[in-house]
DNA sequence: AGAATCATGTAAGGGGTTACATGATTCG
DNA sequence: CGAATCATGTAACCCCTTACATGATTCT
């Protein structure tokens, strides 16, 4: 059994400080990561089971007086892995940018985990040659309208680039250095 | 009953030059929109009906002595308003430039209509709109990390804008002076 | 003879959504 | 007292995908 969705690893990533139940790891996402990224309830609980049954978490039930009764779960040492191998892996698809890579230099930031700047370089160089690739196909194309299709995928391709080099760096660079900012703090907007 | 998915678009306009059976349609999306635009045999199927229950395609069936019978569409009149309806109006997502944009252009292109021009500056001040209202956001916006996400949206919306000032323009204004490219002759490439 | 083409579908499943059910507690 | 919060789920639906069924014909 495998995880299958990015979504899969925002939940590990959100029981790496420590164990929570589904109700917590809601908050917590919907306060920290919204809106860059959206879980239902009823798909954050169905996929804590798939979690649970792939060995990546283990949970279990707590009663309280005065409270519905929760289920609290937390990484296995295989989920803990997984997730940090994936933080380190760069995105493939451009199309995955906004979602996917945002969220890992968010957990990279939250966690005040090492290895965004290893993680800068390998997106940077797998975007490079990803340019490259779309650059071969465009230049092989004879036809007006896929050049043009292909035209547009080489141009985001770059401006990705420069951001990853100007806004990304300066990020980067600044969220290693300075630990006051290693965990994030961000009110709801409600309470402000 | 309404259209849902920019696939049923798609659909409509491969019925623009003449009515169709499916299996032409299909050979048609093929050979001229892939890889910008994929359907799957099943799901054509399905959603031909879904567009004649919604009354944007009629049929009949065809029998023919040596070929299994086929359904044949064609466009009511509803479905040809429509379909010049959504050729006209500009996408209002980022997310879905790469696909929907660059069909609308392709169907601008392939049936020699006009008005690509027109959808090129609606396009424009649409998404200087987008531009400003992520601007507005990341002004309010205090958290580090949540500022470059909306640096990122700014970015993506900048780079969208230039590369439709350069390429498309050119594209557009080559595409209806040149008569003898308005429709694209695209050989697939097994043939080649 | 076997593969590709013509032509239309069904079945199963994956990943996601919204709406709803439940039932206590605490806040205004 | 009514609304929001706490806490977990089920049901139904949506869009889409791959795999498979069928059966004749034409190409290699």
């Amino acid at each position: 059994m495998k995880i299958s969705t990015a979504t899969e690893f925002v939940i590990l990533g959100s029981l790496m400080p420590g164990s929570k139940h589904g109700y917590e790891i809601m908050q917590f996402l919907s306060s920290a990561l919204e809106p860059a990224w959206r879980v239902s309830t009823s798909q954050l609980y169905l996929l804590l089971k798939r979690l649970e049954l792939a060995g990546m978490v283990h949970s279990s039930l707590e009663s309280q007086k005065t409270r519905p009764s929760k289920r609290v779960y937390g990484l296995t040492n295989q989920g803990k892995k997984v997730f940090v191998q994936w933080l380190q892996t760069p995105v493939e698809h451009a199309r995955d940018f906004r979602t996917e890579f945002l969220t890992k230099l968010f957990f990279c930031h939250h966690l005040g985990l090492p290895g965004a700047d290893k993680l800068l370089d390998r997106q940077i160089t797998a975007i490079e040659q990803l340019k490259r690739r779309v650059h071969e196909r465009k230049k092989a194309e004879d036809d007006v309208f896929m050049a043009l299709v292909y035209g547009f995928k080489k141009h985001t391709i770059e401006s990705l680039l420069t951001w990853l080099r100007q806004d990304v760096h300066t990020f980067v660079k600044e969220g290693i250095c300075d630990g006051s900012t290693a965990v994030t703090k961000r009110a709801k907007k409600k309470h402000s």
